[in-house]
DNA sequence: GACACTTATATGTATTTAACATATGTTTCG
DNA sequence: CGAAACATATGTTAAATACATATAAGTGTC
């Protein structure tokens, strides 16, 4: 099977020309607050998150494996709590809930993201006033 | 020489408290556009960079050492030119100046920093919708 | 009931980005 | 002179993310 070389292009800015490049800017670790934004409006299986994230993250479809991950370290850190259900149709599902911690750390997400916002506004006033 | 041992708390989320988490939402690789919109405006050299670089990024100091990498690998992307200085009071400095390709990715960062902005807007629109 | 397909969760590993540490030389100023 | 500031640079580690692959149960179909 041939595997497509990977390393160049890897990331943020990637090559598309000779003096040509394409840029995503990304806010770091978006899909946590994301995760948290999903599950405090309910309760939600690893699967279900996987086909909703795109829908917050700029359609950007999410890494499944490192998502389950995520997933578990944040029940490590308390911020979810998870039950498996054999029960609903389809194969075993693992649910997970949002704990009061982790509504608070959706709150300080939200705060972290509005000083963001302000940041990238002044970057961009700056930028629009020198053109 | 007592080093602190590095790994915990390292990056966005850190422990605050027993159920306490403080967050930083940052984009990624912010530097790069704020490196460019600096150059453009006029050109400079790392360490004046270096001072100037907190009042774009929400005050945080950027990592010296790695400044210096980004702006030779800036260079060998064809995004800055360099030349020392040797006249100029104090140091022999290096004074980079943006080139037209680099110009064109400022305003490639300046497209996606908007697209991110709207991302950021949503969420938070969504996020206060439920609360 | 064999088969492909979807749903669902999971682990392995490489690459990129950022943090932390340290080295080296020059200039300025008391 | 010696300390502090100026200026550039390399080495190394950890965190975040991308890419690859494994496993198993349910669903529909011929």
């Amino acid at each position: 099977m041939q595997r497509r070389p990977h390393g160049r292009g890897y990331r943020s800015r990637q090559r598309i020309g000779p003096n040509e490049w394409a840029v995503r800017a990304r806010v770091e670790r978006f899909v946590e607050p994301s995760l948290l934004l999903l599950l405090k409006e309910r309760p939600r299986h690893g699967y279900e998150l996987i086909e909703l994230l795109p829908g917050l993250a700029g359609g950007e479809r999410v890494d499944v494996g490192n998502l389950y991950r995520f997933l578990r370290a944040l029940e490590g850190d308390g911020i979810v709590e998870s039950e498996w259900h054999g029960d609903l149709p389809g194969p075993a599902k693992r649910t997970y809930r949002l704990t009061e911690t982790g509504e608070h750390l959706l709150d300080q997400w939200a705060d972290a993201l509005r000083r963001s916002r302000e940041e990238v506004s002044a970057f961009l006033e700056r930028y629009e006033g020198g053109e």
